[in-house]
DNA sequence: CGATACCTTGAGCTGGTTCAATTCGCGTGG
DNA sequence: CCACGCGAATTGAACCAGCTCAAGGTATCG
């Protein structure tokens, strides 16, 4: 434990201040310990939000394809960080932290893979309720959850027009799923009927 | 080298028959010399074709939910495999195949992102030319190019109908970019064109 | 030849986009 | 305190890309 200690460093960021993702210089691996993170990924049409990183969640080190992305803090930011180096040393200590690299890595893909049958195959309305269901879980189901984006950058990562989150945020509303005090702060009312409405309930039931 | 031989298997498999992923049993990393795979995800509504696997591209190890999708042979498939404990006995003699195994996943992970992008932002016609695009690339822009699926399967993969997909393919013969001397098999005679109707040219060039 | 599986094409429908107002929350200055 | 301004959210209405449904077309195989 002495020995993590010294390979991590504690990381401050300010709203909007870029992580850096150089494989020279970035964070190798890395835990999320307050505030949130968004990536960017730059397409031919300009920047467009990609993914969220929520309290408690990790980074993982990056192949040479995925540095293309930006990413940066929402909010005050405080991240838990090891280089290269540093993650050498300690694993051949433990070598057993190989292995864990290996299912962050995997983690990630995993939660590609459930974006990528989000925007292949649900509509708009399974599209936002999977995102709110899947926020308030990550954030540990809180009563209230925070979406620390507004709505065109939840169109972006759902791939819808802002304009579409906000009708299916509003009628979920309206259907009393959720309360929406402000737009940005969600009251889950019944996280089992936004399961429900994300279209993957019967998936998760069966394993 | 010799050790490599030595802890490698070749597998031979049939059209259709499932590989195994069961953790315990799976080829923990294979390399495809031959032949195609298919990957089937199982969602609420039946089985979907998710990813195809050309020779020469490999098979990384699956974290926990990768799982439970299913993973066989299109035709007559030539696969070279390793299990778990094979592959940690080699890397124990070569520590840099660890660092290659992770750049695996990594691999696959700038996969599946490419996915999000398609699924997320193109229209059918940029769907249909990007799959066309990579598949091409993939298979090393050989002359003609071979569909291992059929169009609801490509139609699963890019988040399409079949026949969108069919009216897409169809135009692209039309202008001239491909050639359909059968359904499966695309002559692609431009394939720069192909890339520009994809809607990812100017980042490619870019980098 | 007939059967089968896949592909193609057409016609209408619709969910989501686009475009164009409001409305709301909130900071600012009078 | 209230009017004002600004950015984000909401709402409405028209439109259209892709879906659905339906009717052939075509390669392959026994």
């Amino acid at each position: 434990m002495r020995r993590v200690r010294r390979v991590f460093t504690e990381d401050l960021y300010e709203g909007d201040e870029a992580v850096p993702r150089d494989p020279a210089r970035a964070p190798f691996v890395g835990l999320l310990l307050d505030g949130c993170l968004r990536e960017d990924a730059t397409s031919p049409d300009g920047e467009r939000l990609f993914a969220l990183t929520f309290p408690g969640e990790t980074l993982s080190p990056l192949g040479p394809r995925r540095c293309r992305g930006r990413l940066s803090a929402i909010g005050a930011v405080r991240l838990l960080t090891c280089d290269r180096d540093g993650f050498e040393r300690i694993a051949q200590a433990v070598p057993r932290l190989r292995l864990n690299l290996l299912g962050l890595v995997q983690e990630q893909l995993a939660e590609a893979h459930r974006w990528q049958v989000l925007l292949g195959r649900k509509n708009a309305s399974e599209r936002v309720a999977s995102m709110l269901h899947w926020f308030h879980a990550r954030q540990g189901a809180p009563a209230e959850l925070h979406l620390p984006v507004n709505r065109t950058e939840l169109g972006q990562m759902a791939g819808l027009t802002m304009e579409t989150v906000s009708r299916q945020v509003r009628a979920f509303e309206k259907a009393g799923v959720i309360d929406l005090p402000l737009p940005s702060r969600v009251r889950v009312i019944d996280p089992g009927a936004l399961q429900t409405l994300s279209g993957d309930a019967r998936t998760q039931r069966l394993h």
